[in-house]
Order: structure tokens, then C-alpha cells, then sequence
RNA sequence: GCGCCCGUAGCUCAGCUGGAUAGAGCGCUUGCCUCCGGAGCAAGAGGUCACAGGUUCGAAUCCUGUCGGGCGUACCA
């Protein structure tokens, strides 16, 4: 109905002001205030400069022009300073709920992506340890991006990006290989300086295969042995974290080693870069000259060693992506990495991609509180909370949707305690109780033989809980594809409270089952729109929606 | 030094491409169950939107500067 009213304006405009006014970016949105209306457009005051005329006279001749036109709209009236109010007859907002009840769970999904591919990679942590929970925060924010985009008519793709090749994986192998020596008691192994000490690698060290592990040492160089002991780590704990999302909800499309890369897509990605004229020689290495495009100094290619830097390996990874059609990669980093966007969306111009190809995402550090104070963590002393102890420690709806409540690049303060508790000072609750509470309702009806009607007639519900809790689930397709094109799914959260409100008080306000069967039928109705949105809603999140609890 | 993120109620945070009297949850005060799930509903107290300028019909939102907090500034990844 925004479409309707957005072009019943757009011909009025044309008509009494000309096509300059008719091509005016439209406005059109949902008071804050309710008593303002269902919709209301500021058009009159925009235009105001260009038509040289005052807000309020625009807003009288539009609204004059309107009220001629036989229109679905109640009321057109004039507010404030030149707002134009529009309020909708209660049969429109009837049919929205007819639509709901009819799309069921593909209620809330819209083309509005056009088909756009994009690709969203996340978490993409080093395969050196069990994740953490900024990791989980990532996780649930990327994929449930992923859900959003995919509801919201994009075609989308997810990746993790495994680094799999450089300095850190070498520590890992030597790491592992002096726990290997540890744990079969030969004693000589000794972890490196800034080796990993996490006790999960003396872990990994006793469940490898001892006979297998010596043969395939035997008479090796250190730095045989080295890499040998780091596939089994990598794959190991690659493994482990696969297993650690999956239990969280998060899967990807893919797993994207870096050595996949070698030496192709590392070679071709360089000489590209060299054909354009962007690479030079200096002290040995190989640089680009990533200060013609933005970035405050150049950036190092192949280290004099001969190496190619991880830098290199990222160009080609994202070579990779484009050349798989994708159109946009949404890349979601962690806080550490923030110095590294300007650097890779230069690239990114240089290897004719566009600087907006790349969008990065920054998810911001998280604060974990238990009694009030911060949990320290140190990724290589091992002293960490883990995604798995997370789930353990609060479950996974309650991380998942304490992650969500709050835009990624807020710092955010993860209170342990309060997401332990299972009583309503604990908002995840909420928004499952109005789902159990639904569900209850028409159990109820369903036990006392009062069944659900396809034809009930929904012109009933006319009372102001019951027309404010439609208005409310309208706006569910809307809420998803802002999400999606704003790339933000605390909006979803949000909403979700918002929802679960309105039908509490439509619960409070108006009795479901009653004498009256014709109105009954009615709200029962309303109830299950009311659960499809909820429950829709919380399957993007992958947060469960009980039907008791 | 330079760059990025953040600064909104006692606490944790929303505030949609600038819009009308700045909101929610928790905490605090007070009402509401003979009746479908009270893990709920209703009411109240609580604000110089860090500060100062600017842009305009209109700024929490955009621009500049200042002050706080965090992070980054590698031939690491």
C-alpha cells in the first residue's frame, strides 16, 4: 500500500506542479507517533525551496487535489509544519492479515535484492584454536545477514576464509609437534617463545595416531616435520571449529583454504597488478602502490624473501570471489583488523573491482561481565571463554540473541549472569514467551473443539489492540529488506519485542475465546499471524520458538 | 602523530535514506489474576542526546573542531 500511495502522490505532484515536482524523492514513513496516522510524507516541505511557495499551501492544494480521487485512504489530513497524514481504511489492513495467514512461513520474504549476488564472509578465524567469543559474535551476525539477504530476494553465498599458510601456522606446527614429543614422553619438545600454549593442543597432541605420526617423521628435516604436524593441527581444529558452529547454527556454504590459492591464483593476481603498472621493487621486495588510490603508504606484495604476503593471498582470494560472479562481498571483520580495510578497498580500484565492491563489516569487541567485572582473555596464553563455553555457560538462544540486540560496531557488554537467568529480567524470554503464549492460545481453542476457520471474517476485528497488532505484522517484509539493504540485523530483535508487545496487549485487552464463535474465529486468526511473524522471525535468528516453555 | 569505531535515562542499548512531544529493557515507585499461559499488562519518576560552532523550514542523525573511552598503525595474519 506504500506503492499505492507513493504513486496516487507521484501523479498529483505531476499534475499540479509539474514533472520537476513529480520527481522528488518520495518520503513516505510510519510516524512515531500513532495518533499521526498509518503513513505520513514530508513531500510539502521539500518541495517548499523549488516551488518558492510556504509547506502548508503545498500540503493544501496536494491534499485538496486527493480528496477529489476516490482512494482505499480514510483520512488525508495536514499536520506540524506541512507533514501530510494519511490514514488507511481498516479493510486494506484486513487483507494484510488474509496475506499473512496465506504465505505462512514465506511471510516476510520479498524480492526486493533483485536477485543480486552477494557474498557474505565471516568469522574466518585462524585455524590455531577453539573460537572465541567475538567469533560467536560474528557468527550470529553473519549468518543470520545471510538468512536476512536470502529472505530479502538477494542471491546469496557464505564463505570462511581459512588461514591456512605464514608465520602463525608454523608456530602452530612447532607448537604441536613439541606437545606430540611431550605427551609420548621423549620430553625434548619445547613450545617456541611466542608459540601457542593452550592446553587444547596437548589435547590434540593424545589423540593423534602415534605409529602413524613417527612414520610419517621419520627421517625427516625439522621443517618437514614442522608441516606435517601443522596440517594435522589445522585440520584438527578446523574441524573442531566447524563442529563448535554448527552446534551455534552456523554453517557455510564453503571452506576456503588459503593454500588453495598457492601458487596460481597468488601468481596471476601479482602479475596482474604488475601489468597495470602498480607494482615496484624496493629493498628486495615487491610493493604496491597502494597510495594512488587512497591508502597512506604502499603496501608490501612479496616480501624480500621471496614470500608472498598475506596480503597478496587476500587480493587473490577476492579475485577468486569476483571471478565466481560475485557482485558485492561482504566481508565481517574483527576490531583488530579495522587498519586493513583502506588497503584492501584500494586494491579493490586497482584490480578494476571498484572501491564499493568490498564492504567490511567491523564487529566490535565484546565485553564479558560475570559479578560485575571483565573477563580477561588472551588468545595465546589459552585463557579464554570459547563459543563452547558460551553455549554451555548461557545456551545458544540467549548468546545468540544478546549478540543481536546490538549494532556490530557496538562495544558490547555481555553480562553472563544476566543471560544465565531464566526469568523476565532476561530479554530473550520475551519475545519466546509471546510465541508459547500464542501457541497455548490455540492449543486451547483446538482442546475446547474451536478450530481455526479459513473463512473467518476478519472485518471483525476492529478494536484498537487488535488493528495497532496487524499494523505491527504488516510491516515484517519491510523490516526484513531494511535489514538486509542497511545490513543490520539488530533490527530484527527490535521488531521482535515490538511484535511480542502489541500481542501482549491485544492478549490483555481482548479475549480470544469467547462465546462468540464469528469473532473467535477472527482473533484466533489473528493469533496465528501473530505466531508466523514471531516464529519467522526468530528462525532468521536461528532462536528457537516454543510452543511451550 | 595519523586513521577507524564509540559517547543518548542510574545500568545495557534502540532511534529506519535528517522530521512532529527523544524510546525500550533492566533497576526503582504504584496498580491489575473467580476468566484463554502474571515469564504478562497498565501507570509514574528518571535526559544540557559528551562539548562548541556550522549547514536548513527542521539536527541525536550531516559537516568542522574540542574532550573522553576503545582499537589499529609490520616485508604478522
Amino acid at each position: 500500500m506504500e506503492n499505492e500511495i507513493r504513486s496516487l502522490l507521484g501523479t498529483a505532484l505531476g499534475e499540479l506542479f509539474g514533472p520537476e515536482a513529480a520527481a522528488v524523492n518520495l518520503v513516505l514513513e510510519v510516524p512515531r507517533d500513532r495518533s499521526h496516522g498509518d503513513l505520513a510524507t514530508n513531500v510539502a516541505m521539500s518541495l517548499a525551496r523549488t516551488l518558492k511557495k510556504p509547506p502548508r499551501k503545498i500540503a493544501e492544494e496536494l491534499v485538496a487535489h486527493l480528496e477529489g480521487q476516490d482512494t482505499f485512504l480514510e483520512s488525508i489530513t495536514i499536520a506540524g509544519p506541512g507533514f501530510i497524514n494519511f490514514r488507511i481504511g481498516s479493510s486494506i489492513w484486513h487483507h494484510s492479515l488474509a496475506d499473512i495467514l496465506k504465505k505462512k512461513t514465506a511471510y516476510g520474504r520479498t524480492h526486493a535484492g533483485e536477485d543480486f549476488p552477494v557474498m557474505v564472509e565471516y568469522v574466518s578465524a585462524n585455524p590455531t584454536g577453539p573460537l572465541n567469543v567475538v567469533n560467536a559474535r560474528a557468527a550470529a551476525f553473519g549468518d543470520t545477514l545471510v538468512r536476512l539477504f536470502d529472505a530479502a530476494g538477494y542471491k546469496v553465498a557464505s564463505e570462511f576464509y581459512i588461514n591456512d599458510v605464514g608465520r602463525q601456522i608454523d608456530l602452530l606446527g612447532e607448537s604441536l609437534l613439541a606437545r606430540y614429543e611431550q605427551v609420548q614422553g621423549r620430553g625434548e619438545g619445547q613450545i617456541p617463545e611466542d608459540g601457542y600454549q593452550g592446553e587444547y593442543l596437548i589435547e590434540l597432541a593424545q589423540e593423534l595416531d602415534a605409529k602413524e605420526i613417527d612414520a610419517s617423521l621419520a627421517d625427516k628435516s625439522d621443517s618437514e616435520k614442522r608441516d606435517i604436524m601443522s596440517r594435522h593441527a589445522v585440520e584438527k581444529l578446523r574441524a573442531w571449529q566447524e563442529k563448535d558452529l554448527k552446534a551455534y547454527g552456523t554453517q557455510f556454504d564453503r571452506w576456503f583454504y588459503q593454500h588453495e590459492l598457492y601458487p596460481q591464483g597468488v601468481e596471476d593476481t601479482f602479475k596482474l597488478l604488475q601489468e597495470k603498472g602498480l607494482v615496484e621493487e624496493r629493498d628486495g621486495a615487491q610493493w604496491f602502490r597502494a597510495t594512488q588510490f587512497g591508502d597512506d603508504q604502499d603496501r608490501v606484495l612479496i616480501r624480500a624473501n621471496g614470500d608472498p604476503t598475506y596480503f597478496l593471498a587476500d587480493l587473490a582470494y577476492h579475485t577468486s570471489k569476483e571471478s565466481r560472479g560475485i557482485k558485492r562481498s561482504i566481508d565481517i571483520w574483527g576490531p583488530d583488523h579495522h587498519g586493513y580495510i583502506e588497503r584492501m578497498q584500494s586494491a579493490m580500484e586497482a584490480l578494476g573491482f571498484g572501491r564499493d565492491w568490498l564492504e567490511v563489516l567491523i564487529v566490535q569487541q565484546v565485553n564479558l561481565l560475570s559479578d560485575g567485572k571483565q573477563v580477561k582473555m588472551s588468545k595465546r596464553k589459552g585463557e579464554f571463554i570459547t563459543l563452547q563455553d558460551l553455549i554451555e555457560e548461557v545456551g545458544k538462544d540467549a548468546a545468540r540473541f544478546f549478540f543481536l540486540q546490538r549494532r556490530a560496531e557496538s562495544h558490547l557488554d555481555f553480562d553472563l549472569d544476566l543471560a544465565k537467568k531464566e526469568n523476565d529480567e532476561n530479554p530473550v524470554f520475551y519475545v519466546k514467551y509471546a510465541h508459547a503464549r500464542i501457541s497455548g492460545v490455540i492449543r486451547k481453542a483446538t482442546e475446547q473443539g474451536v478450530s481455526e476457520s479459513q473463512d473467518a471474517d476478519l472485518s471483525l476485528l476492529k478494536e484498537a489492540p487488535e488493528l495497532a497488532l496487524i499494523k505491527v505484522l504488516h510491516r515484517f517484509p519491510a523490516i526484513i529488506a531494511s535489514a538486509a539493504a542497511q545490513r543490520e540485523p539488530h533490527r530484527l530483535t527490535t521488531y521482535l519485542r515490538e511484535v511480542a508487545q502489541a500481542f501482549h496487549l491485544f492478549y490483555h485487552e481482548c479475549r480470544v475465546i469467547s462465546d462468540n464463535s464469528d469473532l473467535t474465529s477472527a482473533r484466533l486468526a489473528l493469533c496465528r499471524a501473530s505466531q508466523i511473524v514471531v516464529s519467522n522471525g526468530l528462525s532468521l535468528m536461528d532462536i528457537s520458538a516454543p510452543e511451550r516453555m
